[in-house]
RNA sequence: GGGCAUAUAACUCAGCGGUAGAGUGCUACCUUCACACGGUAGAAGUCACAGGUUCGAUCCCUGUUAUGCCCA
């Protein structure tokens, strides 16, 4: 074995290994226990980034244990199409090489799209393997997949059955970029610099005129109305009179209705029902004209009269000026105003009223609440039931279709003869109204979440009664980021409920996201991305993995720094070096069903073994992954390097058999306990120290052995230890000699009234460097001696001269400190309300911390006595 | 505007109704035969602020302030 672990070679061995022996396969037919979860899928526009690889290396902990712990674990793995995005890049692609889609048409920009999907669907997947998430390659899917695209269709033809799914003219967010219908979610309202204007229109009778403020003033062309709040005294004179718009000449009426804020501008606004959500529902409830004035490009429409064909910025402009002409701009005014925009293309959006395809959500929804609050559905961490009620009881109807081609086509077909929409499985030969032959597809795709939602069931073949479908279904948990709870987890849930008549999973666990070492998110404009791909070569997968898992306390956002991965790399490499030992040390011939002995140290160091692996059993089933990586690693680090391998390392050089199988033991209980969150360290490890000395009936792979809490070592019962005190005395000894300046090599006597120093004596003398340490019935003050009190007894170390000036100084601190705590207890025990009240356990330990204080001050009195 | 979080050591964060914890950093010392990606010892906190509940509050409740996120 090499001085320092050299994870290059391991990560890329082991694993195709492990896929080799099929050991992340799901087995259906095994006599275990099913556990399934299925994976967020990633893009196939991307590569890996820090968000993948926090959430799969998390729900890889919990498959690796599961595992282990017996259970058939289904963990199935795939790929989105990404339907936006993923255009935008191939037509990106096609823009350089001057075409585009419209010339290739569409059945070749979609073999296009295909050929570049396969390449890299290939680099993602790779990707995954290098983190090391053990997923059953055997059953990944694609969004795109026959069969799933099956199931997208039967959704749609029964849903629209049903009246789930219909289309209509409705206001939608339009991108004028990608050319393409956006549902709500998918628009990010950001703020920014912009003015608010105030323009004048005149009265129609020419009695006066009111001050309108707009933060559009190019949709005035499309205006049907002015509004005003009815509570608002200023204006209440003029509701119902007629407005003369100052550019279009035309007779408009003044309204009043609540949604006006009587506060902004000067409470007076424009009416354009066509080109904004508020006023397009103020238009409805008011019955008001709708005149669309933007077009889908973005530009002015033939009902913009002269402005016909300009951007809509550009005649923002240009209406700005005539209205200046007229003298009807009044005032103009700095305001950060709430602009839309695309969360894909970074395009302000259009409000536009347009036909497009929806699907309820009520009912849906409520169901989604039901199952949440009765629990069938659980939470972690449960804050965000909160957000998940508010947003559900708050849902609108989602727009589903997209102007794209790449995505799940919308298996409508209209007539062109009598335009009845035909919406069937498959295509239909002629129009079921009036038997016309002439149908054409709607060239539309459904929006990639639309088969998102369906992916719990449709990768376990659904709507096919599979038997994967049967064993796995609903999954045990899923895993993802809280950030696309609705996007994906509000709609799986609601899907599940509508199609499979059950949830999709029994938990959630919301993973937090990762943002740098200051806090901040990462991003590419702002530089501060850290690539796990690059993390993974320069600190190894290991320490990335077990980084991200140490840090994962359920609600809080990870900040990764290199500082906390250099820790997790020294973490392994002291593993490494602690396994070094045992294989250097431990004959080839020592297996781990050699007979054992345990001495007081084993017996000790199996107590925190099986203390630890209970924690962490625990902490995982709750999904407190920093608890359980934290107990493994002072486990490891301290427990076992530290103290452990310190206390044997006599044994270890030159024991028996019997002892140093123990020590064997132990390592591989270790390995295996932490092989969930380390995988390719511990593997590594095992095939250079444990392989050769399994039992015939144990795999080969350490992935493949079984979770040790049943090792006899950890379910057999060990005397109570005196190890503690040991490193207390230990301790004590060290500092005294570094409070004296004393060489920590140089070899000087000890003394102590503490029983334990007669059975310590040797480790006490090699590692506290001591020429010899003896037990005393008294230690008396002396003036060679620095003395220091540990328990109830007394350590002294023997010097060439006087101690150092600073002890008396020490022993004065120590006594007020301790005089003070005293008084503390004491006081606490004199209040009767506490003795009477208090649980006994409180009133008993307190009881205890008295007198061992005041033992302890009594000694140290004694000390300063001269 | 509504909602959800967070505030603990220099930094990043755990934790908990009964004396305040980790990692890193810092100080001093040690190249001792697994490991300098190491070891030993040490310094370091009014647990944001103000009330309340309690025998007892860093922890529970209310309010305030600051910060972050989500929804409109």
């Amino acid at each position: 074995m090499d001085k320092t672990y050299e994870f290059q070679a391991a990560q890329t061995k082991w694993y195709e290994q492990w896929e080799k022996e099929g050991v992340f396969e799901g087995k259906p037919y095994s006599k275990k226990k099913p556990f399934s979860m299925s994976l967020p899928p990633p893009n196939i526009t991307g590569n890996l980034h820090m968000g993948h690889a926090l959430c799969y290396t998390l729900p890889d902990v919990l498959a690796r244990t599961k595992r282990a712990q017996g259970f058939d674990v289904c963990w199935v793995p795939g790929v989105d199409h990404a339907g936006i995005a993923a255009q935008i890049i191939v037509e990106r692609q096609l823009k350089e090489e001057g075409t585009d889609r419209h010339q290739l048409g569409r059945e070749a920009f979609l073999k296009r799209i295909w050929d570049w999907k396969h390449k890299n669907q290939n680099d993602i997947e790779n990707q995954m393997r290098r983190l090391g998430a053990s997923v059953d390659w055997s059953r990944k899917r694609f969004t795109m997949d026959d069969s799933l695209n099956a199931a997208v269709r039967k959704v749609f033809v029964e849903a629209h059955q049903q009246g789930r799914i219909y289309r209509g003219p409705r206001m939608i967010q339009w991108d004028p970029v990608s050319q393409t219908a956006l549902s709500d979610l998918e628009v990010k309202h950001t703020e920014r610099q912009g003015k608010l204007w105030h323009l004048r229109y005149p009265l129609a009778d020419d009695s006066g005129s009111i001050v309108v403020t707009t933060t559009r003033p190019e949709t005035l062309l499309g205006d049907t109305a002015v509004a005003v709040n009815p509570d608002d005294d200023r204006y209440r004179s003029l509701v119902g009179k007629q407005i003369r718009q100052p550019i279009t000449g035309r007779l408009i009426p003044i309204v009043a209705d609540a949604f006006v804020d009587p506060a902004f501008g000067t409470g007076c606004v424009k009416v354009t029902p066509a080109h904004d959500p508020n006023d397009h529902a103020a238009g409805l409830r008011l019955h008001l004209d709708s005149i669309t004035v933007i077009g889908f490009d973005a530009k002015m429409t033939e009902a913009a009269g002269s402005y016909r064909g300009l951007d809509r910025f550009v005649c923002r402009k240009k209406i700005l000026e005539d209205l200046e002409a007229v003298g009807c701009l009044v005032k103009i005014e700095d305001h950060t105003s709430q602009v839309a925009i695309s969360e894909r293309s970074g395009a302000v959006l259009e409000p536009l009223v347009s036909d497009q395809w929806f699907i309820k959500m009520n009912e849906g929804a409520q169901q989604a609440l039901e199952v949440v609050r009765q629990g069938k559905i659980k939470f972690t961490p449960d804050h965000h039931v909160a957000v998940w009620e508010h947003w559900l009881t708050n849902i609108q109807d989602w727009c589903i279709s997209r102007q794209l081609v790449w995505g799940h086509q919308i298996p409508a077909w209209y007539c062109q003869d009598c335009g009845h929409i035909n919406v069937a499985l498959e295509a239909p030969s002629n129009c079921s109204q009036c038997s016309s032959t002439k149908l054409k597809q709607d060239p539309d795709t459904l929006d990639t979440w639309f088969s998102s939602a369906l992916w719990p069931f449709s990768i376990l073949g659904w709507p096919e009664e599979t038997g994967d479908l049967k064993r796995y279904y609903p999954n045990d948990v899923m895993c993802t980021s809280y950030d696309i709870i609705f996007f994906w987890v509000a709609r799986m849930v609601m899907s599940g409920l509508t199609w499979t008549d059950n949830i999709p999973f029994k938990e959630v666990y919301f993973n937090s996201l990762v943002r740098d070492q200051s806090g901040q998110k990462m991003s590419k404009s702002k530089g501060n991305v850290i690539d796990p791909l690059e993390v993974m070569d320069e600190y190894g997968t290991d320490a990335l993995r077990f980084t991200l898992i140490s840090m994962s306390a359920p609600g809080t956002d990870i900040a990764l720094s290199k500082v906390k991965l250099e820790t997790s790399r020294n973490f392994c490499t002291k593993l490494w070096n602690a396994a070094r030992f045992v294989h250097l040390n431990v004959d080839p011939g020592i297996t781990l069903d050699s007979p054992i002995i345990l001495g007081e140290a084993d017996h000790w160091m199996a107590s925190r073994l099986h203390e630890v692996s209970s924690k962490v059993s625990e902490a995982l089933a709750h999904y407190r992954f920093h608890d359980a990586a934290d107990q493994l690693y002072h486990l490891i680090y301290d427990d076992f390097c530290g103290t452990y391998i310190e206390l044997v390392k006599v044994q270890l050089l030159q024991g028996s058999s019997e002892q140093k199988a123990v020590i064997l033991n132990y390592l591989d209980i270790i390995l295996r306990l932490l092989h969930p969150m380390v995988p390719f360290l511990t593997e590594e490890i095992h095939a250079w120290v444990i392989k050769g000395r399994l039992a015939s009936s144990e795999p080969n792979l350490l992935g493949q052995r079984s979770w040790p809490s049943e090792h006899l070592l950890l379910k057999k019962s060990h005397p109570s230890s005196r190890i503690p005190e040991f490193q207390e005395v230990l301790s004590a000894i060290l500092r005294l000699k570094a409070e004296q300046g004393i060489d920590p090599g140089k070899r000087i006597k000890a003394y102590a009234t503490l029983v334990l120093v007669k059975d310590f004596e040797e480790p006490l003398k090699s590692l506290g460097k001591l020429e010899s340490i003896t037990f005393e019935n008294q230690i008396e003050f002396s003036s060679k001696l620095s003395i220091a009190i540990v328990g109830r007894g007394k350590i002294a170390i023997e010097l060439d001269q006087a101690p150092t000036q600073k002890d008396p100084a020490l022993l004065t601190k120590e006594h007020d400190k301790l005089s003070e705590e005293i008084n503390v207890l004491s006081k606490r025990l004199a209040n009767k309300n506490f003795v009477s009240k208090a649980p006994a356990e409180a009133l008993a330990k307190v009881q205890q911390d008295l007198k061992d204080k005041e033992s302890r001050l009594d000694q140290l009195k004694d000390l300063m006595r001269p």
